[in-house]
DNA sequence: ATACTTAGTGTAATATATACACATAGTATT
DNA sequence: AATACTATGTGTATATATTACACTAAGTAT
């Protein structure tokens, strides 16, 4: 039998992933510094090639931890990416995906052959950025942003236990606007979103702080903002 | 210089278009018959490759239109369904876009060469489905169903003019829950998501109703429920 | 013992959402 | 001409959710 498909000229899959995490009291993305033409000295999203044999959302997975080292972190599908110009080599296709770091875990950054740097950048002070990279970024920051106030996905940028400041520090870091302590506090308590552990956190010069953990550490939909 | 991406075999790039429309007072969608194997009979999205020189979302556009004949209407992206497995003919990744058709539009359907009928369905009785259009579709009306509550989509499902009483029927047949008449039109009210024309709807037998338009026909937030 | 700093708590005012029933303006029928 | 019929169009009271706002508590550092 014919198949149809190699009549055409195959448009080819890549991916690339946004990867989030809390660093320095602000929001940063992790970028790696391109050796190659045309785009040599440009920073980028980690990603690559999506091989013919594993899923796109497999790919994402695979490239995330080629570049931290982690596997088993909050990872979603963003956006597909597919103006026909957007990568000067050929035709290529991006699935984008984001990814959720939490803040206390730190990553094995590593440099390749193909890339000479890694790094953490704040999202509100980017370098120049290769391919259509700083859209991709944009889209992901605005996703982000939107998935805070709607779904329990925060859950994915705390450890698995922290107070009640440091949980709605989270929120005005990504969001950049304050919050009222008290109706924050009010809020989280009255969705479920978080329950008590009994312990407190120690050492600060300080009242310690009620350590808490979420309810529930799985994607779900609720209106916190 | 060598190509990079030519090392590794390619995963193809095609689109799929998941067609709403509301047709006798329920939510549809455009389906085609396959006429070849391994599919014979069963029902598809309108859909199909990616050309090397189209972006993807014209390649929605286009074959959207060689299904339907329409074009200028709401087409936004869906999801990049990347399984590997999908496809029984080869390697090909498909971003779904989703489309919505005013129910006053009637279609020019065509069958071709490749397809043996084209129809609208009734989402809540959908027929066999060829590849994983079934998921497809269960994602474009799970998308379609959340962005009704919180944004002015809506306006692509309608006439240029209608009733009040004609809007709140189109979400509470994509939604499948009543909604009391006076809360709906003084939220529909207060949001400034209509405007009247000063016309009426005659001929009908009973006290004719006041036809609005929609204030804004492009894409905004909005939360009407 | 005192200063310092972050944690932790309640209430009143306002805004939003919900529940609910009848008069109105036409056409159709006699 | 009168009456029946049917979908349109409208307001108010109650409950719920959101907002604004200030002081005491529990530790460490001096």
């Amino acid at each position: 039998m014919s198949k149809p498909y190699q009549k055409f000229k195959f448009v080819a899959a890549a991916t690339d992933v946004v990867i989030f995490s809390l660093r320095g009291e602000a929001l940063n993305v992790l970028l790696i510094k391109m050796k190659k033409k045309p785009y040599q000295g440009k920073w980028a999203l980690p990603g690559g090639m999506v091989k013919i044999s594993e899923s796109v959302e497999k790919a994402a997975r695979r490239h995330l931890q080629a570049k931290t080292g982690v596997s088993d972190i909050f990872l979603e599908q963003l956006y597909a990416f597919g103006g026909e110009k957007r990568d000067p080599y050929g035709r290529v296709l991006s699935v984008a995906y984001y990814a959720l770091l939490p803040y206390d875990k730190s990553l094995m950054l590593k440099t390749t052959a193909e890339y000479a740097d890694v790094r953490w950048w704040p999202v509100a002070k980017l370098p120049a950025l290769a391919y259509d990279h700083a859209e991709i970024l944009k889209t992901g920051v605005k996703r982000l942003r939107s998935k805070l106030g709607y779904t329990n996905i925060v859950y994915s940028l705390l450890p698995r236990q922290f107070t009640l400041s440091e949980l709605q520090k989270v929120y005005e870091i990504i969001l950049d606007q304050e919050i009222d302590k008290r109706n924050f506090r009010k809020k989280v308590g009255s969705l479920g979103l978080v329950k008590t552990t009994g312990k407190k956190r120690r050492g600060e010069a300080n009242r310690p702080a009620a350590l808490f953990e979420f309810t529930s550490r799985s994607l779900a939909v609720v209106n916190i903002l």
